[in-house]
Formats: C-alpha cells, sequence, structure tokens
DNA sequence: GACAAAACAGTAACCGGTTACATTGGATAT
DNA sequence: ATATCCAATGTAACCGGTTACTGTTTTGTC
C-alpha cells in the first residue's frame, strides 16, 4: 500500500501540497494538482483513514452496536443504518456484544476513538448501564428503543406498553377473555413495559390475570413454538394467544397447526413486529406494527447530525400500528 | 478521552513505560506497573486503537463484507462470524456494499488500512473483480462462496450445481416431470451454476426443458410468490416447483395455498439452504441444507490465520445435503 | 519598474501510540 | 574496589496523515 510519501516523491511536491490536493484546501497551482492527481492514480494511492482519523480526529464513521446479531428485526434495520450512512457520506460499521453486557460495554467503549458518533440497540445493557455509558463517551450516543423519563440521553423509542394495549384491545374487542401470552426476556424494560401492557389492559377488562396463561420465551420462533406447547399440554383453556414478538407467534402457529387446532377459527393468534415473514404464513399473521425502518432512520439520522453539532436531547417517540390479517377472528363464531 | 500522555504525568513515568506496561512487553518494575495501572484506572484511559494500529501496522480486526445486509442466510453468518472472532480476540467489523459492485469494491479498499483480514461473502463482484482485488490487497481475502478452477485466492465455497442435482434427483426419483424453477438473479456464478445443475439434471432424466416453468425471482418471499403466480396464471402444467432459495420456495407456498393448491399433495416443493424459518412453516419445507454456519466458521477462522502466518491458497468446499420433511411427495399418488 | 496583495508550496509540529536504542544504577563476580 | 551484566527507564524516531505558519513567486496596480 503506497502512503503520502511514495505520492510525494512522484510528483515532486510536499506532504502538505498533496494533503492539499487530496482534500481540496488551500490553493493549489492546477498543474500542480494535475501532477498530484496522476501520481495517485497510478500508484493506486488512497489515504489511510486510520491515520486522517487520527490527525483530524473526525473518522467519518457512525458506529452502530445491538446486543445480537441474530436479534429482533435485525435485517431491516442493518439495511436502513447502511442506507441513511451511505446517503450522508459516512462509513457504517456495525458490532454485536454476544448478548453479553460486558462485552457490550466494552465494544461501544472500545468504538469511542473509530467513531464520531454511536447507535445503539441494546438489549442486554441496562438503562443505569447506558446513563453511565452516555456519561462517559466523549462522542455522541443515540439509542434506540430505550426511553427514561428524565431524557438523560438523545433516545428513538417506541411505546412498547401502548402497543400491547393496541394488540389487547383487539382481541377483547373480538370478545376473547381468556388470552394466553407468551412473553420475551423478562430482564429488560422492553419485556417489562410490554407485559404491564398485557396486564393493564386484562384489568382494565376486568378479567383476572392467570399466571398459568403466561409462558416465557426468547423472541425466536423455536421458543414461541415451545411455549405453545406447553399451553396445550396443561390444557390451558384460551381462545387467543398473544405472543411478544411475530417470531414467537409464528412458532405458536406451528405449534398450534401440528396439535390440530385451527386458526383462527379455534384460537386467534397475535404478534408485535410486523416481521416480513409474517404475511406468508398461513394464516397470514395479525400483528402490530413496530417501525423500525423509520426508527432506524431517525436514529442514525441524528447520529450523523451530531457529528457535526451537539444538540439537546430528545426523545423521539414511535407508536405501534395494528394491521389486521387472518390470524384474529371473533370469539363468538368459534366452535 | 485521556491519552497515553496523561497517563505519563500521573505515573510519573514516560510513554515508552506506559505502553510497555499496557502491552506487558520488556521490564517493568513491579511497583512502577502497579503505579501506571491505578493512574490508568483513575483516569479510565484505554489506548486509542486507531493510534495503535497505526504504529504496529495490526489492526487486530477482521472485516465482513458482504453485498447485502438482506442477503441470504444473514442472520446465521452473521452469528457465526462475531462467534469466530470474538473466540480470537479479533475485532468484528462488518460492512455492506449497498447491493452495488462499485461501491463494494471501493469500500473493500478502504478497508484495507482498517482490517488485518477481509472475509467476502459478494453477490455482485464479478469473479474478475475479486480476483483484482485479490491482487490489489496487501491484506489476505477470503472469498466464501466463489469458487475459480486455478485458486487464485483464499475460498471457503459450496458445491452449487451438485446441490441443486440433489434437489432435483429428489423430486425425479419421486416421479416428478414437469418441475417449475424459480432462479435467482442470474448475473453472477451461484445462479448460472444452480442454472445448470436445473438443465443437466433434466437432460440425465430425458426431459425437455421448457423455459415456460423457469421464472425469475430476487431470492426473497415476494419474488418466489410472484413467480409462483405467474406460473399459475400461464396455466403452466407442473407437478413440483424448485426454488434457488428457501424465501422464495416459500413465497411460492404461500401463492400455491392462496390459489387453493394443497402442497405437497397437489404441487410438491422443494427450497434450498435450510432457512430457520421453514421448518415452521405449514407443510414443513423439504430444502437442501446449505452449510452457512459452517462455511462461515471455516472462512472467519481462516481469514484469521491468515493475519499471522501466509498460507496458500485453498478452496475448501462444502456440499448440500437433503432435508426430507414434508413438502415433497411422489407424483403418482396425486390426485 | 516598484510594491502590495494574493497565490502557491514547503517546514515542522502534531494526532496517540510503539519500539530500537541509549542511559542509568544496582547487583554480582573477581 | 572495579569490571561486568542486566534490569529498569527514558529518548527519539516512526506510523501516515493534517495544518498553522513561513517563505517564495506571481499577479496586479499605479
Amino acid at each position: 500500500m503506497s502512503t503520502i510519501l511514495d505520492v510525494c516523491k512522484l510528483a515532486g511536491v510536499s506532504k502538505a501540497t498533496v494533503s492539499r490536493v487530496i482534500n481540496g484546501t488551500g490553493q493549489v497551482k492546477e498543474s500542480t494538482r494535475d501532477n498530484v492527481f496522476s501520481a495517485m492514480k497510478e500508484l493506486g494511492y488512497r489515504p489511510n483513514r486510520l491515520a486522517q482519523a487520527l490527525a483530524t480526529n473526525k473518522t467519518h464513521t457512525v458506529g452502530l452496536v445491538v446486543s445480537d446479531f441474530d436479534g429482533i428485526h435485525f435485517g431491516l434495520l442493518l439495511k436502513q443504518a447502511a442506507a441513511s450512512a451511505e446517503l450522508a457520506n459516512k462509513q457504517l460499521i456495525v458490532t454485536d456484544g454476544h448478548n453479553d453486557p460486558a462485552y457490550e460495554y466494552e465494544v461501544i467503549l472500545q468504538l469511542e476513538a473509530q467513531c464520531d458518533a454511536i447507535v445503539l440497540y441494546s438489549r442486554t445493557l441496562t438503562d443505569d448501564h447506558i446513563q453511565l455509558l452516555h456519561k462517559q463517551l466523549t462522542i455522541p450516543i443515540v439509542v434506540i428503543n430505550r426511553d427514561l423519563p428524565e431524557q438523560l440521553f438523545h433516545s428513538v423509542s417506541f411505546q412498547q406498553e401502548n402497543a400491547v394495549t393496541l394488540m389487547m384491545n383487539h382481541l377483547l374487542t373480538n370478545g376473547h377473555k381468556d388470552i394466553a401470552c407468551i412473553t420475551g426476556h423478562m430482564n429488560n424494560p422492553t419485556g417489562i413495559a410490554r407485559l404491564n401492557g398485557y396486564k393493564n389492559a386484562l384489568k382494565s377488562a376486568s378479567i383476572p390475570f392467570q399466571k398459568s396463561l403466561l409462558k416465557n420465551g426468547h423472541y425466536d420462533m423455536k421458543s414461541g413454538y415451545q411455549a405453545c406447547q406447553s399451553l396445550l399440554k396443561e390444557k390451558s383453556n384460551f381462545t387467543a394467544i398473544i405472543a411478544f414478538n411475530d417470531c414467537m407467534a409464528l412458532g405458536a402457529l406451528r405449534a398450534l397447526t401440528e396439535a390440530g387446532i385451527n386458526v383462527p377459527e379455534q384460537v386467534s393468534i397475535i404478534g408485535i413486529d410486523d416481521d416480513p415473514v409474517s404475511e406468508f404464513f398461513t394464516p397470514r399473521l395479525t400483528t402490530v406494527k413496530l417501525p423500525i425502518v423509520e426508527m432506524t432512520k431517525q436514529a442514525v439520522e441524528l447520529a450523523i447530525t451530531l457529528c457535526d453539532e451537539s444538540k439537546p436531547t430528545h426523545s423521539y417517540q414511535y407508536q405501534g400500528e395494528l394491521i389486521q390479517r387472518e390470524s384474529v377472528m371473533p370469539v363468538k363464531l368459534k366452535a
């Protein structure tokens, strides 16, 4: 790999001049510029980004950190992040935290020198950790899917509890009363908020909460499948299932199908996310859309803005939207 | 962010000594080391990776470049890559090429200074481009899913044509003769090799190739769905569909279901990949497994090895494996 | 033709580390 | 006591760029 010195020699000028040509700064005679350009071309020279970053303290890079690469919505999120970054001519580098909070914390700190801003979609870090990070970092960080009342950091968040309320209301207005619930990890705010949504909706409808209708999942199809199977094994009495994401809803759908139970005739199912696969299952899954693409766009664009100018921290709120398809029907019509 | 100089001041030693402590190199008196460590701790100091990389010409990072973030097998690939990288204590940075060969080429070149090795899973670059890259780069590159007879670069590849042969033989031995085919992009070796597999299998079975049974897709569910719809609209006569990945097979399955056609009773479907979602559809999709996890592991581990020692280029070959599930049945039993 | 201003290019310090080499001082051997 | 060696640390150059500052030409004006 040739360096700026090679270009200097070939073009017969100093480092400063080459640098000026590279960056289009200062005054350079046209003939000199042409010389330098052709020298660069001849050598296949391209500036070393590390050296540039070190010298200017600007990396033109935004870092995206996710807790785990197989996480929710991963494809859509990354694709949008990449698109937004390119639009602003920034490099995007993506890292995961191996689902380990300590590792993830370390990764973010390491990224500090390599990025101008960080976008974080964390499932494992606590709010406290994130606040600590925010204080410790000298570069801006935008947090997706976390929301603290005090607005101590930039965040793009989703109204989790409200979304579950939407789901529950859809089931309730369809006459369902015995509603099983497949949750996600309960060690983070998302899970807790969603569970509150479930419980509060029951309370509002004066339906007692039954622990036996609650099963834990891990946001993947298999755990939804297993959760549903254990629901069936325990002969629980339910006419509908609400799952804390589409994957688990789809896993549950499969379990029901295998057990010879018709959806939605015998049991209704509703998910959340609006995963791209959801409308290809039979029946097409009714769900509440989590606008991950829009949220990612917002987050990355905000992060990029913050590279150049600081702004007061603000929380951008997004809401769920019910997408009615075929997996829910009124309970009275059931056999 | 504190620098090494801050640590020097606080610990009352020179940069060289601090550096020795950081890296555990050279001789440092224990009491000095302790001083330096506590100074580092007090300041929350962590070495600037850019500066380290610049000085040592070692980044301890491997770059993973994919053509597009929503690509095939994306989640599994990334997850495994991240796991393998961490095991070797390397940072993994992931970038996509926005599905644009020129951009992807540029991205890879840019990455040269930021990584010790690169793993490439490209859908858009031609073999020629990859060879050019290989020649131009001063760091090793491992290419997944490309295979050239001359073995000019390190590659981890999959026997595409053979895999399709497996799929076709499964259908043929089940008595299918009218086999529709939903292809992927035909501008790269993968698509071409798979199509050859299809055509050659037909030839071996003395079945004439019918252009009307061939539809183009883009490896996503929607295009599989649309391809199948156009197949149906044209009233093509087929008893089985082979799709160039599971997603499209699943999209086709949906189209058939909507059209009231039973799978596999009326039409059999087979895919390729063994996508995690495939076994949750009804019927569970029969497919040929593409061992992307193993391949990724191999590729990343190889790349990491090549950071430290060079090895002769070699092509690691992987094969497909038929996974029989429920979407294929003998043709004679059909209504 | 003289002189100021503008254009152009080079020098050297700096970014935050690493490392070859030099220096110091204490322990050991003679 | 002196020579020798080695552990411990510092000095300074270097990685590949950027940029403030300086010096030299050009250009323009009168």
